[in-house]
DNA sequence: CAGTTCGCCTGGGGGC
DNA sequence: TGCCCCCAGGCGAACT
């Protein structure tokens, strides 16, 4: 469940580590990873290219290589992981860590990279490259990045105004703002004070100010706490965040700490959900 | 177009 | 202990 806080440390991850290193050669053991081409091609236009630059829109990676942009999408458990040289690859539990690894590319250091996702929903796109990353077919679809500047408030209040469905799925929607998933959604309407059941219609400029202000601390503190690490979410090896401590809503179950109402737990759009019913006015 | 449902996947947990 | 069923959830496809 890696949102834009998780994903944005996976890149400093790798663009700490990988800058300028080469990929020597690509093994993918799960066809279905590759989402826009036949596995061998992948396989084959991959290997030579080097490392040059790393971007983050909402959940996406954007790595550009050489020739090539390379597109990443880890969905729920999606992992990269960093080996010093090919003894440390095997000395890992086959069944325990090595189950689960769909990818594996041998740099020309002697380091292997891997992408391991026990649900195998994480995807990989290859593109030939392109002068704008940001114009890659995967990205398509993708609206503004949450932390963008030039999203305002009443942007999003114009375009939504008129539209019935409950607030937090609009802030799920990643072509109207990309990043928010389902963890920070709920902490996001819980600081701004507003249900996630509101029907986006009938929230003002002033709410969305609400929201937008909330979004930005938020994912920024976030982000500045390595993200959160609940359920299975890590990066790298041993590298975790700590910001699941700071969460005030989602997954607490028990009393609102800001007024001590029992947090609600029920579904918005087919998505758990907790929010205080007190703290959070219905609009 | 807006909104809803389903399928993709696997591990983990509850019930019996 | 073991089996069955359900759940988690991002996103795209297919539907109303």
């Amino acid at each position: 469940m890696p949102e834009a806080p998780e994903v944005q440390n996976v890149i400093a991850y790798l663009q700490e580590e990988l800058t300028g290193a080469m990929i020597e050669k690509c093994m993918i053991t799960y066809p279905g990873l590759c989402s826009n081409l036949p596995v061998e091609q992948f396989e084959h236009d991959i290997a030579g290219e080097h490392f040059r630059s790393f971007h983050r829109l909402g959940k996406y990676i954007v790595i550009e290589l050489d020739d090539k942009d390379l597109v990443s999408h880890l969905r729920m458990e999606g992992k990269f992981l960093i080996f010093k040289n090919r003894a440390a690859f095997e000395a890992i539990d086959p069944i325990k860590d090595g189950k689960h690894i769909h990818a594996e590319f041998d740099l020309s250091d002697g380091r292997i990279l891997c992408y391991r996702d026990t649900r195998k929903f994480g995807r990989l796109s290859l593109y030939e490259k392109v002068k704008d990353w940001r114009t890659l077919p995967a990205l398509e679809k993708v609206g503004k990045d949450a932390l963008d500047e030039s999203l305002s408030a009443k942007d999003l209040f114009e375009v939504v105004k008129k539209r019935k469905a409950p607030i937090k799925n609009i802030l799920l929607d990643q072509s109207l703002i990309a990043g928010i998933g389902n963890i920070y959604a709920d902490e996001i309407l819980f600081e701004a004070g507003i249900s996630p059941k509101s029907a986006a219609c009938h929230l003002s400029l002033e709410d969305w100010q609400h929201i937008m202000n909330a979004a930005r601390r938020i994912l920024a503190e976030a982000m500045r706490c390595g993200g959160s690490t609940i359920r299975s979410f890590s990066y790298g090896t041993g590298h975790a965040g700590s910001y699941q401590d700071q969460l005030k809503v989602h997954g607490k179950e028990g009393k609102c700490q800001n007024c001590g109402t029992d947090v609600v737990y029920t579904r918005v759009g087919q998505r758990g959900t907790w929010y205080c019913p007190k703290c959070q006015i219905e609009k």
